[in-house]
DNA sequence: ATGATGATTGCGCATTAAGCAACAAGCTTT
DNA sequence: AAAGCTTGTTGCTTAATGCGCAATCATCAT
């Protein structure tokens, strides 16, 4: 009876949709845009593609390279996506989802990016445990020694590691802290193979975490999810469970980040 | 006779104009904007701004946090500007900046972008002088020890340098290359401060090179272009002559980059 | 020159999107 | 708890808007 699956279906309104879809068309082609080109891709008359074209062009989302006459992106187009906090973006779309998982498995739950060498919380949700490990938003962790940093490490192989961190040696905070930049390179590769990164004290004493990275839908990825629990509740043999749980979180808001959103 | 100084006054397509226009004043503010907040700003119908935002969700250039009904920028945005590869832009925004700068100057003009601990040259422009440098797009040389290289690191201090290179020591390449990342600091205060970098030699014997930054309208430094003579027909003095050309094509192409661009 | 390709502009008509107004939902106020 | 206010959402009507056609202009190759 309820409309289940719409998405949405009021129509949009025509000029701006295909003003969109000419920025897109630009955008996917990493060469100019002739008129013609985007005139056959859009399926309509010459003159208005022009025209819509022209607005973009005057809005600085779209440009003409010097002296000719195809398209380009724009500079406004950059402007925008580098002056825009886009962890508020992930923050805002990731609150629910944080919520959930908090529920689902009864920890601190924090949401991450990466900020030089180190993880920056941006977000957490709480639970209703006694004790439990306290939210700290705005605090900054090393990425080598923690499951958020080695989450969002996932993609790097050793060289590009070995870029990041340098030469000089790796601090360690607790007995467990890995040492060698080999050996995380070790782990990141393990860890992108099951989805879902664990840290077991390494950081701070008594405390294990687990957390899986989010992607953007070029694959990249920009932040990451997961829990926090102190050792005598958090018997390494959950790691599998939980990993799973936060890793299906992570992938969620991965699939809401992909271009065209679902209801709400 | 010829209107000169236009701009562009065809009448843009309004409904483009205004769905881009909510695009900028949601990237503006950095949290979610409510629709009467574009409706005021806008200040035309609640209705059409709906109608105009919910065209942008379709397509991901807007989203709703969870559960809110505020917008914030959607996820199509932030791939375009990820996908894209700029310095495609770059190059074709400037090329007729380099053959310009190439006739002035009547020497091998480079233009390059920061690509990690090196600066690649993206184009370049000949000249047609007999003995001249050769040009090498795609060629990759150090960042420390280059005009190119200090013009994109001119606004990094000790610490920042610290950080990208680590503590290697900087390999000499000739008698003249900085050794130390403590001069480099200073080397790139004084460039910054002048607008121009110099390089005598440093990398490759027996070459000068006079280097600008080119900033987007944030006052990032995106690229830098900047000439390449031999020492013979180069002689220091000549630094501070050609120095100020450099920068003011480098500005030029800056201010090309800035927002609505100019004519043509 | 001459023609061909592609960009740009004028114009009339039909479509489309703007505006109004009514409806719904949430939140405040009394 | 009811009444009122704000804010999001939808139907409907109209005229303004943007679309397509076709003519003009620019550019380049023949």
């Amino acid at each position: 009876m309820p409309n289940t699956g719409d998405g949405q279906q009021k129509p949009p309104i025509q000029s701006l949709d295909r003003g969109l879809v000419i920025l897109e068309a630009v955008a996917k082609s990493s060469n100019p845009v002739s008129l013609g080109e985007l005139t056959s891709l859009l399926g309509i008359d010459r003159s208005s593609v022009f025209r819509l074209a022209g607005t973009l062009k005057r809005r600085g989302f779209l440009a003409y390279p010097t002296g000719q006459k195809d398209y380009i992106l724009g500079p406004t187009l950059w402007r925008l996506s580098h002056q825009y906090d886009w962890g508020i973006m992930l923050i805002r779309m990731s609150r629910e989802h944080l919520k959930q998982l908090a529920n689902q498995t009864n920890e601190t739950v924090h949401l991450a990016i990466q900020e030089g060498k180190h993880a920056l919380f941006i977000d957490h949700a709480v639970t209703n445990h006694v004790i439990a490990v306290s939210g700290q938003t705005g605090e900054l962790v090393p990425l080598y020694c923690t499951a958020h940093g080695k989450a969002l490490l996932a993609d790097f192989d050793e060289r590009e590691l070995r870029t990041l961190f340098g030469t000089a040696p790796l601090r360690a905070y607790t007995k467990q802290t890995v040492g060698t930049v080999a050996q995380l390179a070790k782990d990141c590769a393990q860890f992108k193979e099951q989805g879902f990164a664990t840290d077991d004290g390494e950081f701070q004493e008594g405390i294990r975490c687990v957390a899986a990275p989010i992607r953007a839908d070029t694959g990249m990825i920009i932040g990451s999810i997961g829990i926090s629990a102190p050792v005598l509740r958090f018997p390494k043999e959950r790691y599998g469970a939980v990993g799973a749980q936060v890793r299906a979180v992570a992938e969620q808001i991965s699939i809401r980040l992909r271009s065209p959103q679902r209801r709400t």
